[in-house]
DNA sequence: TGTCAACACGCAAACGTTTTCGTTAAGGAT
DNA sequence: ATCCTTAACGAAAACGTTTGCGTGTTGACA
């Protein structure tokens, strides 16, 4: 038998002031501990207010405050292990901090980019924790990231940033990274090596395209073409992997000298290392691997993953110090700041 | 050279209606286009409000409707493919009705659920949508629930649930996904099949234990506990996983007959079938593998892993409709739900 | 010319806080 | 008895909305 339902629900300070007859006022100031208000009355209002288990409205307090201490953060896709990451990351500081995390996301899309900005800018929110989806980047329309730094929301971007906007923001070192891992390569004495990356629009993709090419630079070997394999990023989606496979099938069979392979993703490189495989190639005897960031899947692979750690939970954990710092400073001026996170080069079975 | 920064500060009603030389009423009213206010100075009104972008402040308006269009998720772990699957889920769905999506993360830490709720109860959100800690699972303290409950808070709880609680509930037939598991081993001819679980605390882990022993009765087989592996979960931080491989080395060298193994989850599977490869078993013909859990994991491990899919995105789905709905019928009278969502057996390489 | 709709708008309350600035009464000093 | 200080509290504004209701003006009609 159940007992019966007191519904409590939550009182106010009208209520309390009330049922204790005296104002408004004099209960906020009793329970904050303002000399104002009497011993007597402070401890009445305090015991009264236990009792019922009393908590400052949060809206009512945004509102008079004008700040809400909520921090608002879009990504593109949050099924993903560096995203995921970096939101563990933000969370962790901003909850230290004593701020709140809502989160959005775009999907790769610009429409659900800006909509969902718009929702929270109106007052929900502080400032945001953004990277930008792969189709704002395509249609290179930042309106909105402007528009929100015009109104005198900060921004932190991290990751997939954009140098047109001002603001704050978080970033790897992507060409230095990957450059790292094919000196890596080469160092293990591969002498030719396959780089399989995204469509330049990409700007991560790009960069770490850059990082293969000053590496073989610094090897004095120029880049063939042949080599170069720019994946559509289109048709990767969730599943068909098919027709990824299939294309680094052929390039492994029109390039047969191929003895090292840098892929600008985790799963890239997974799915490379698996044609590979079926091909007859040993890993890491005949053709070794190299990957970016640091996943479960890299991990767990066999065999497992060199790979260049973008260190996710970290850049989280900076950009939410980024705009929480900016933040308490009430605009004062404005100077923004790039913070670069190192990678690491994380060297698991598929190297040598 | 930079253009001038004009910085548009948000505008508010009061703003537009000292500017336009009305009351802050009649702007309210012309922007939403009530018969009251003439068509002249609405068409003023709304070309003003336009050209300076104007949005209700969000603040505002929850204080004044009390509620607040925001949901807050409260979940274990968020670098974790089923949850953030169930993440996806919650905010297609809330955002598609309308809805935000707040989320804090317990960590397995019952003191984090506790403090993460009481944060955003006070009115910050208006439901909650929750996957208990295991702590909390563990001490079996589930105050917290009730209290938010008791003011009237709605919450739903999904996968790791209690039923001491009295609210909606979106779960899956766990013993029955398993025995499924099981049974496809069985009738693929195993003879000897162990599993890899966890303490019998975690309630998912427990149901799943007693599908295995459901399917083995079908068949007319008795369980050996050598065949039951327990893990225990603090173990497998992480990157402590060396103790868990010994664990399962000690089983496979143990019961040489052993050729099925289910495992209550992903990544129990997986290094289950590494170790197993190490043994020199081969995969699916000596021994053959089901886990738990869909995630990146089975899809592209090699032999990739057969699985029992959660849907994990429908379950949040699921779980969000539930709970807009409730918030929607404004507190009638109270009736609860359970949904369980089916499993789905997703075959793959790791069986016959 | 007086009456009455209808129209167009302003006022004010309400949501729950915090905080500034009164206001009252008591008590001490003169 | 008068003045002043001080302790203790109340009133009200402010944050930005929405909305019910009151009010003034206009025009039509008798």
């Amino acid at each position: 038998m159940a007992p019966p339902i007191i519904m409590k629900k939550k009182i106010t300070l009208k209520q309390i002031a009330r049922e204790l007859d005296v104002s408004i006022g004099t209960v906020s100031k009793a329970l904050r501990d303002s000399a104002e208000i009497s011993e007597d009355t402070r401890k009445k209002v305090q015991a009264f207010a236990k009792l019922y288990n009393y908590r400052p409205n949060n809206i009512a307090l945004s509102l008079k405050n004008r700040k809400t201490k909520t921090i608002g953060v879009i990504i593109p896709e949050i099924v993903h292990h560096f995203f995921s990451k970096v939101i563990r990351g933000i969370e962790l500081v901003a909850n230290k901090r004593g701020y709140n995390v809502i989160v959005g996301l775009s999907n790769e899309s610009f429409d659900k980019e800006v909509i969902n900005m718009q929702m929270l800018a109106n007052g929900s929110i502080d400032g945001f924790i953004l990277s930008i989806s792969k189709e704002t980047l395509q249609q290179q329309d930042y309106h909105h990231f402007k528009e929100t730094i015009n109104q005198g929301m900060p921004i932190v971007m991290f990751d997939r940033i954009v140098n047109e906007i001002d603001c704050d923001k978080v970033i790897i070192d992507d060409s230095k990274g990957s450059k790292n891992a094919v000196t890596k390569l080469l160092s293990n004495g591969c002498k030719s090596i396959a780089i399989i990356t995204t469509k330049d629009y990409v700007s991560v993709g790009k960069l770490r395209t850059q990082g293969y090419l000053d590496a073989l630079e610094d090897y004095k070997m120029s880049p063939e073409t042949d080599l170069i394999l720019k994946v559509d990023d289109e048709l990767v989606s969730e599943d068909h992997l098919e027709s990824l496979e299939r294309e680094i099938e052929g390039l492994f069979k029109k390039n047969k000298k191929i003895d090292g392979v840098f892929a600008v993703n985790e799963l890239y490189a997974i799915i490379a290392m698996k044609v590979a495989r079926n091909l007859g190639m040993k890993i890491p005897e005949d053709i070794q691997f190299i990957g970016f960031t640091d996943g479960v899947l890299s991990k767990h692979a066999t065999p497992s993953l060199t790979t260049v750690s973008q260190h996710g939970q970290q850049m989280g954990e900076k950009a939410a110090e980024l705009l929480i710092d900016n933040l308490k400073r009430e605009d004062q001026e404005e100077f923004y700041r790039t913070i670069i996170i190192e990678t690491e080069l994380i060297e698991r079975d598929s190297t040598k």
